[in-house]
DNA sequence: ACAAAAGTGTTTGGATTACACCCATGA
DNA sequence: TCATGGGTGTAATCCAAACACTTTTGT
């Protein structure tokens, strides 16, 4: 409750009213689909990590400042994807609190997703949080506010998105096996592939660099290759999409 | 100038500060692609309709009041597609006024785009206005701010969701022919479509009523069918996409 | 030997592309 | 009769889905 009230007084002067952002930020890992959420220092509840947008500062760059200091991890793959501006998204939320706290103001947010290499991710969590987490997708703890509905509307778009935009570029580490790669397609678009067409399909595009290295798992089984994605190529393809008629 | 000063004043009271809407409004007619256009009292720039947010208010209701303004339509086809919001986006834009103008604070705009059938649409200016018309998406005049960026965006935006969403549905007057259907698909998608083959992938998806009449145009030619999309059937089809694969 | 990974083959069906042809019709 | 619209035919091609078979390899 105190921490609130230190924070607002300087909110006030440093950011701009009404308008902030929050960030859906999406990691891969042990074959899973995982989103980085906090959990409020008083209550049992999950949050999103995200900010306001300071006086003269850009609302993307506003994005990459948080995501910054949640991850520790620059250059990450941002995506604007739509605003949220219910005039009661917070209400009953900050209810024992004064009028006068920043929080407690009326926010239209501004929603981005993110897309990081899960291992070179080091969660941390903000001053008003207890702490900073991956969250399984298919298990996502209770969330304040909107923000279970903000990560549905981020999922739905990087679903129509995947093929568009880099997404298993930047979701994965820079090497990679195909079942993982598989994986993550079957889990971002909800449903099994066939291996077979996969295999040539992704080779087909010619997107990506095979190595001489394989993966040594635990396990009683052959050990898989390691891919990267040629970046250039990638990108490129991209521009076209990697499919569509009309 | 005057005009500004008095609309300053109440808005202090009524709006939510540093948010704002704009809309792009498109229209088909004459076979072109059209965007709905205010021109400034005092110079000669256009600018896209929008409007502020009631502190109260739903950003969706806010831009559905200023599209019922500014057009005099309802139940309009309304799509937010993006927010902007660099901290220069207004920059130099009323550098002659005070700074307490409600007009000269920094607003993160957040983009709508709007599709109307052009025949049921009567523009009308807005109070700091003094016209409201119909431009040519293809020969846009000079815009103020970011306008310009916005509605280039709005098309991308358009073309990527062509598939997705009722376009031709909200685009078009209730009758229409063939070849007016071709052409918005051909200008949307910024191509020619092969005139057999769109036919017949139309006609496949059984998403059109064929009917009993047909235009007359001025011309020594054959007057053509018209057609009217069947509204459960489009609708109904589009939320399984009209084609994709994966 | 077993289980996972890798790579390839094949068949089927559907959709797309690109033409081309014929008919209708209004001035 | 000419230009446009309406409607269909068709062959080439490509792609996706489904399945199966083989080989490789780490324990």
């Amino acid at each position: 409750m105190e921490k609130f009230k230190e924070l607002s007084e300087e909110a006030w002067q440093l950011y701009l009213l009404h308008v902030s952002i929050d960030c859906v930020v999406f990691g891969f890992h042990d074959f899973t689909l995982k989103v980085l959420l906090l959990k409020g220092l008083h209550d049992d509840s999950w949050a999103l990590p995200g900010g306001y947008i300071g006086n003269e500062e850009d609302i993307d760059d506003s994005a990459i400042r948080t995501l910054k200091e949640r991850t520790g991890a620059e250059n990450i793959y941002l995506e604007q994807f739509r605003a949220f501006g219910s005039p009661n998204r917070s209400e009953h939320y900050f209810s024992e609190f004064p009028d006068t706290l920043w929080h407690k103001q009326r926010f239209v947010t501004i929603g981005y997703y993110a897309l990081v290499d899960y291992t070179l991710v080091l969660p941390k969590p903000d001053s008003i949080s207890s702490s900073c987490e991956w969250k399984d997708i298919e298990n996502l703890p209770s969330l304040i506010m909107d923000h279970k509905y903000i990560i549905d509307q981020a999922l739905t778009t990087l679903r129509m998105q995947l093929s568009h935009k880099p997404i298993g570029y930047s979701l994965l580490p820079d090497k990679f096996t195909m079942p993982e790669l598989q994986k993550l397609y079957e889990i971002i678009l909800g449903k099994k592939l066939n291996r077979g067409n996969f295999y040539r399909k992704m080779m087909g595009y010619d997107i990506l660099d095979k190595l001489d290295e394989s993966r040594k798992s635990g396990g009683a089984h052959k050990s898989p290759n390691l891919y990267r994605f040629n970046k250039e190529k990638y990108e490129n393809a991209l521009s076209n999409g990697l499919k569509e008629s009309w």
